[in-house]
DNA sequence: GGCAAGAATAGGACTAAGTCTCATTTCTGG
DNA sequence: CCAGAAATGAGACTTAGTCCTATTCTTGCC
């Protein structure tokens, strides 16, 4: 597992950066080392449309790509949130989710059906438009906003 | 501890219910027994202008009103959150917390200070404009929703 | 008021998410 | 290849939250 030349390709044509490669190129310009941990996590988050949970996570590497301990897990998910590469999303289930902050493009909130479980996400400009007039009204610098419609899904208020 | 008459007033006069009032009231229409761990609850929560953690509560109660058991905090609670009374919130700071839903009047949401911890309430008609149209957009039946605004508080960022 | 039935609560063991510490492994510059 | 430092693994530990059972309290009835 040799992985030549991986570290080329020092300037990324703007924008045909995936997060994935970004999210190694920031993590590799404030870290002395690069190992393979933090790539398994970053590249499984990157594969996902929406929120994992640290412990999803284990298991997914555990029976994928390479196993990573809970510990290293939750220290790179950590580091990940403190360079603002994910957001930590907490719906109500006594367990927080981690998903990639992509930018304008990717960002979206989240439904969660109280009686299932499931959590979808979904989109809504005008939302996001009032939402951040309103961060700027507020006495804090917002860095991120986090917005959840709890309810019941179609199959759950049959 | 005799607490002659307490069950009377029928009849609330419309409005003047205050939240404490009406959270008894519901409880007592689907519970056959009142007993005083509830009303212990109800009342220090009442009594706060904003969420408090299950922990919080036990601490609170145990150094005041009566001491309550732990798992009837949480009892009690799932009952209020059930009933609609109390709304659960989640602010990324692994622990729930929870406060009444005063209608119209009393709704807000949050602002967390990630760096001190410190959690402030807000309120914006217009973003609730924004969000009550969201809520009828998505493919779930909305009974709640949730906003928190992540940053730095002005001392935090100084 | 006293009593019986069952509801509410206390107490404490238990579960599981998340943290911490330290030994081991891996990476990097020389 | 080597030394030093960084990254990771392993598992004990902490703590929010759950679950079960015994006890206490509430209520309707006498
Ligand atoms: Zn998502
Ligand atoms: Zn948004
Ligand atoms: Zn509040
Ligand atoms: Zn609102």
């Amino acid at each position: 597992m040799a992985r030549p030349g991986a570290r080329l390709a020092a300037m990324p044509r703007a924008g045909t950066e995936s997060w994935s490669e970004r999210a190694q190129r920031v993590l590799a310009e404030s870290h002395r080392h690069s190992g393979g941990a933090r790539r398994a996590v970053v590249e499984l988050l990157d594969s996902q449309s929406c929120a994992l949970s640290a412990l999803e996570i284990e298991d997914a590497l555990r029976t994928g790509r390479r196993r990573v301990a809970r510990a290293s897990i939750y220290r790179i998910l950590d580091e990940l949130e403190r360079l603002e590469l994910v957001q930590k999303v907490e719906v109500g289930q006594a367990m927080a989710r981690y998903e990639p902050l992509r930018g304008e493009n990717g960002h979206h909130h989240h439904l969660v059906c109280d009686s299932c479980g499931a959590v979808m996400p979904f989109t809504d400009p005008e939302l996001e438009r009032a939402i951040k007039k309103t961060s700027r009204r507020v006495p804090i610098d917002v860095a991120v906003h986090e917005i959840v419609l709890h309810g019941a899904c179609a199959d759950c208020r049959q």
